[in-house]
Formats: structure tokens, C-alpha cells, sequence
DNA sequence: TTAAATAGGACTAATTTGGTCCAAATTGCC
DNA sequence: GGCAATTTGGACCAAATTAGTCCTATTTAA
């Protein structure tokens, strides 16, 4: 567990899709329904969803369809989480002024908030580009780095 | 969002009051319940599980209670959140051998297996010990050296 | 004018999660 | 031996969240 939604799921997978096609055209939820044999009623919403937070331009009318909005280098795993689940918090204690009532948890605050960091900053690291695979770079190798480094 | 589960969240703060306890005696889940003001109910449910994945010993009967299995500096933030929530996984791409029948999926299985890495080392490398607050040291440092560090 | 799109929002079903409770087994102590 | 204090195991239900669908309006190119 510890699960993105699906829906978020099915975003990234929606995006790396777009981010993978012809970058010179428009691309109708239709299209990427059938690419990515996600069901288009689906599809239609997450577009909507990602084109509504600024991550995709849209184009209504005939021979209308959605656009990356920037570079797929411009475009990190993280921007595509919180536009669909919000602020990257693992716990409430993550973010906001925390309310909690007892006392235990207050001690535990601070090091949530480092833990938390460190999550958003290593999805913030990853760009569409390289979830698409065609070419590894930075971010991924960076994580790798960091993983055989060891903490 | 992209939260872990409360009953997770109240897992650590349990596991974080006993570790703040007298570690030479047992605790009751009654004593537990009073200290962090969760539900009897609740905290037996946690105890419970928490001693059945080993994470804490368990006596029975009068004068029983449960203690940490071993020192809070062996017991990661992991740890817990595993025994809460099975293996951390951010996708079902991320542990299984992925049955997705999306082929774009499929090129971001990779990506997303090094991401889950980078979050399940950074979580496993906060003990219980640091949680608590006493006395900060390695995993919590070496997350905000990474973090300032930048990636 | 028409057909092809997106936009916005309501709605329902399914799943997960949170929380409670009860009966059984174990153990220390008088 | 018997009682009281505990953990154990499992069932159960209510609440919240999530997934998925559908309908109607709006926009735009041809």
C-alpha cells in the first residue's frame, strides 16, 4: 500500500503518453483513450483535470485536443501527483500548522517534515522527459546515486 | 493527499511513546490509550499488530503489557509503516512484476521503481530512536544533507 | 449550419479505511 | 484453585474516499 491513486496513476501514464507523440499537433482525448486503452470517459476527465491545473493547453472545438503546456523538461512527476492528490503530505503533520492533540505527535513533527521533503524533492526530480525513457537523465541518475551511495 | 493511512500514522506515534517510555518494564494498551489520548479500542487494534509483525514482544496476562522487541535505533519509520501497510509501493508498477496491459506504462515501470527506492531508503533510514526527538542523529541529518544539497 | 471537440458538474457504485466490540486464551497473584 | 488483568483473534459496521460514468453547455473549424 501506500498507494498513489489510480487515477493519478493513470494521469502520469496519460502525460508520458503525450509527452511520447508528435509535439507539432493536438491530441484529442479519443486518441490518447485508444493509445492508452484507458476508457475515454476516463481519459476525458483526467484531461480535463490536467489541462484545468495548467499542465496541458486545450484546444476546444473541431480539430481541437490537448497540448503539453511546456517542455516535458519543464514537467516533473511531482507537478503531475499534486495536481491530482494536492500538496505532497505524507502526514497532516506534514504541512499544515499541525493541530494534533497529543502530545506524542509533536515530537514526531519535525522529523515528518524532513521525511516529507525528501519524498516531494525526489519526485520533483524526475522529469516527464525521462518517464518516457527515451533518454535517462539527470534526475534519474541522481536518484540512482543516491540510492547506491546509501544513507 | 497521498497520505499514509492514520491508522499507520497512529501506529508511529505509538511506537514512538514507547520508545520515549521506561524501557525496563512493560507497557499496558491502557497506559498507552491514557498517554496519547487514542481510543482504547484503537491502540489495542495497533498493539495488536504491531507485536503480531514482531515489531513489538508481547506478555500475556496480569502484570502484561508489551515492549519494543529491540532498540528504537534498530526499528525504522519502515519499518512500521510496512507492518501497517505491506511493502512500500507508490504504484502497482513499482513491486510486482506489472501486469499492466498499457503499453506506455510499461516504459515508466522503470522510472517509477528507482523513484519507490528513493522513498522507501529515505524512510528506512529514520529509526524509531530519531523519531522521538531525544537526540537527532544520522537519518535525519543525511536527509537534510541531500536535501540541501539538492538533487 | 453542422460536426467535432473540450468544459463543467452531478451522480452512483465500489472499495478502502476507521473504529468498535465480543469471546477466548494466558498469566500473575492471593 | 480461583479471580482479575491482559493480550489474541476475528467479526462487524459506519464513514469516507475513490473510480468511473453520464449529461448538458460551449467553442470552433470547415
Amino acid at each position: 500500500m501506500m498507494r498513489i491513486n489510480k487515477l493519478t496513476d493513470y494521469g502520469i501514464v496519460v502525460m508520458t503518453r503525450i509527452a511520447d507523440m508528435d509535439q507539432n499537433r493536438v491530441h484529442t482525448a479519443r486518441e490518447i483513450s485508444e493509445d492508452t486503452r484507458i476508457p475515454l470517459p476516463t481519459v476525458t476527465r483526467l484531461l480535463k483535470t490536467l489541462s484545468g491545473n495548467g499542465l496541458l493547453d486545450s484546444q476546444r472545438g473541431s480539430q481541437g485536443g490537448y497540448s503539453l503546456s511546456k517542455s516535458s523538461d519543464d514537467i516533473s512527476v511531482a507537478d503531475i501527483i499534486e495536481t491530482f492528490e494536492g500538496p505532497i503530505a505524507l502526514t497532516e503533520c506534514s504541512t499544515n500548522a499541525c493541530e494534533c492533540s497529543y502530545e506524542t505527535k509533536c515530537s514526531v513533527e519535525e522529523p515528518w517534515q524532513k521525511i516529507n521533503d525528501t519524498v516531494k524533492n525526489a519526485l520533483e526530480g524526475i522529469s516527464l522527459n525521462e518517464m518516457t525513457g527515451k533518454n535517462q537523465n539527470e534526475g534519474l541518475l541522481n536518484l540512482s546515486m543516491n540510492y547506491s551511495g546509501g544513507m
